[in-house]
DNA sequence: ATGCAGTTGCGAGTTATTTGCAAGAAGGTT
DNA sequence: AACCTTCTTGCAAATAACTCGCAACTGCAT
């Protein structure tokens, strides 16, 4: 899908949510849509500011938590670096990194996905979301 | 095995790995020993000042630094929330993380552990370490 | 006891993100 | 099309969590 079709379709949804849709608004989910990468918020705002300097930094903050609460983009914080930003229009995936190389390599499992489920019923909680990353070493 | 006999193996560790043993060294490794929680370096300083007013805040994060990279203690990034620390002398456990109160809970599971394993096996790698938190919400 | 390289406290600096407030715009109503 | 109410924005200042510069201090090998 191109990334005006998905721009298109977060717009609707976000409409369809009842949010006020201003020109910043817009300019951040087309920014989101045509995104291939991972950006944070100071990476989005030169994009967007790129496009129209009538954004601040500020409202690019704002309008990710706005996005991020109607559930069209996800935010992955990396062992303590800035935020980074993406459609979550993507299936859920986990992550392999390669410790030698840095590659990363996605990857699914539904066991785990449901083990995971069990552990946190087990213990009285309702999984919100979670995170799982895999540093490996390519064997011998 | 009780704080106490945990900071004087800790100490030893430190010593034995060539670092200068000061007050306020002896003073936070007591401290993180005798912690069966999982406290951020606020509450360190916190629970650290109140043996000795002598301890400032920025010796707290670099002793923390000192301590991890000696390998004696474990730290934990949880979403954007400030790190929080662990002695790493016991056995491999991950995470739950209450999102509302900000409890940690300690888990293991083999089953996740054997399956990780065998995903890493599959993709032709061997595992190095691996961190897995689940964010989830009490059931009402 | 002495020397000095490693440490500390304090305050200032950084980085990432949030917030107060007055001006501006979205979207329904007439 | 003008109006109005409410939400949003830009800017600057404020926070949160660390990190750093520097002069004073202190382990610890000698």
């Amino acid at each position: 899908m191109s990334g005006t079709d998905t721009a298109l379709k977060l717009e609707e949804a976000l409409r369809g949510a009842g949010v006020r849709m201003t020109r910043q608004r817009l300019l951040l989910v087309k920014v989101l849509a045509e995104a291939e990468d991972h950006p944070d918020a100071n990476e989005l705002h030169h994009r967007a500011h790129a496009l129209d300097p009538k954004v601040s930094l500020a409202t690019v903050y704002r309008t990710l938590s706005v996005l991020e609460e109607a559930g069209i983009i996800d935010r992955h914080a990396f062992e303590g670096k800035p935020a980074r930003f993406e459609t979550s229009d993507r299936p859920h995936h986990d992550h392999l990194i390669d410790v030698e190389s840095g590659d990363v390599i996605e990857f699914r499992s539904e066991k785990i996905e449901r083990l995971q489920a069990e552990i946190a019923a087990e213990l009285g909680y309702d999984i919100v979301h979670h995170r799982l990353e895999l540093y490996a070493r390519k064997r011998g």
